[in-house]
DNA sequence: ATGTATGCAAACCATTTGCAATGAC
DNA sequence: GTCATTGCAAATGGTTTGCATACAT
């Protein structure tokens, strides 16, 4: 089933390989699928694992080459929030979200807000010519927050 | 000379320490007290390098287990933008900054704008305490702007 | 036919880990 | 004296690079 977003963005990245005169591959085409299936930010091992699941096999080096390709050509955003994990979204979807990061469980939740872009956009920014933004709010996740208070009622005062 | 900034964040950092039961060296004073010198962002490269100059040594290590105990301690925030670099900041300098950051050549400026962390704590973010946000707007910067259109001149349609 | 793309393996490099020596308490 | 901290060296692991083979144009 091809969603109507997969649609709208594979003629883009069509335009995109066009222009640039590069390569129209299976690969490039079965990966931004794929992409364009997640609701919010997914990382490279997500994408790999749901890619070659079960049977297709595209290597790695050709994920990480197109999602190169992909910010380049402005359809794909990244986000390395944590030295461990470089997430990445939709451009398309992020320009309306912001992240939540929990410092304590290292979970990322996306969340809508309509204002932002605009409040953002209405920014000044001199010399500076803005394309995109993204915003990360981080704190604490609802699950770790109860995990924490059992841990004070039963004295821990160690490790924050 | 000691700063009236050194001098505030050395005394939480002195107070962290205690509560933790951490011991009070003088590398992670001499460590916290160049931070305090920089007025926005700076890497692990910098830092270390400002460190050891010219004779006072201090190994990588230690800079590395310090500049996790300030984040812990929540007087340091990080921000990682690229895959090939962390950048850090005094939260207290970081909580009105916003990072303007260039896709072409990497530069990183803080820019100063009072409104933002009224604007951010205003949102709703349920299940999630919030105790920190970073805004990132990624564009061209004006020097790399001006590159770009001489190469446009010169008919270089190829790499972004 | 030409030269880009794929996919494997090896290289890279910032960060983390292990551990003996040091030093704060 | 005890045990956290330092600093070196080695390990780790996500990402990048090099190159032979495959394939889009």
């Amino acid at each position: 089933m091809e969603s109507k977003l997969y649609k709208e963005i594979k003629d883009r990245f069509t335009e995109y390989l066009t222009e640039k005169k590069l390569r129209k591959t299976e690969e490039r085409y079965i990966i931004l699928k794929e992409i364009c299936a997640f609701s919010g930010n997914f990382d490279i091992n997500e994408l790999y694992e749901k890619i070659n699941e079960p049977v297709f096999h595209i290597s790695k080096s050709t994920v990480y080459n197109t999602l190169g390709l992909l910010l380049k050509a402005g359809l794909v955003v990244s986000h390395q929030i944590s030295t461990l994990s470089v997430k990445y979204e939709l451009k398309r979807l992020a320009e309306t979200h912001l992240h939540l990061y929990c410092t304590q469980c290292g979970m990322v939740r996306d969340v809508k807000n309509s204002n932002l872009k605009s409040f953002i956009y209405a920014m000044q920014t001199p010399k500076f010519t803005p394309e995109f933004y993204s915003l990360y709010v981080y704190g604490i996740c609802w699950k770790c927050e109860k995990k924490l208070k059992k841990k004070v009622k039963n004295g821990n005062k160690k490790a924050l």
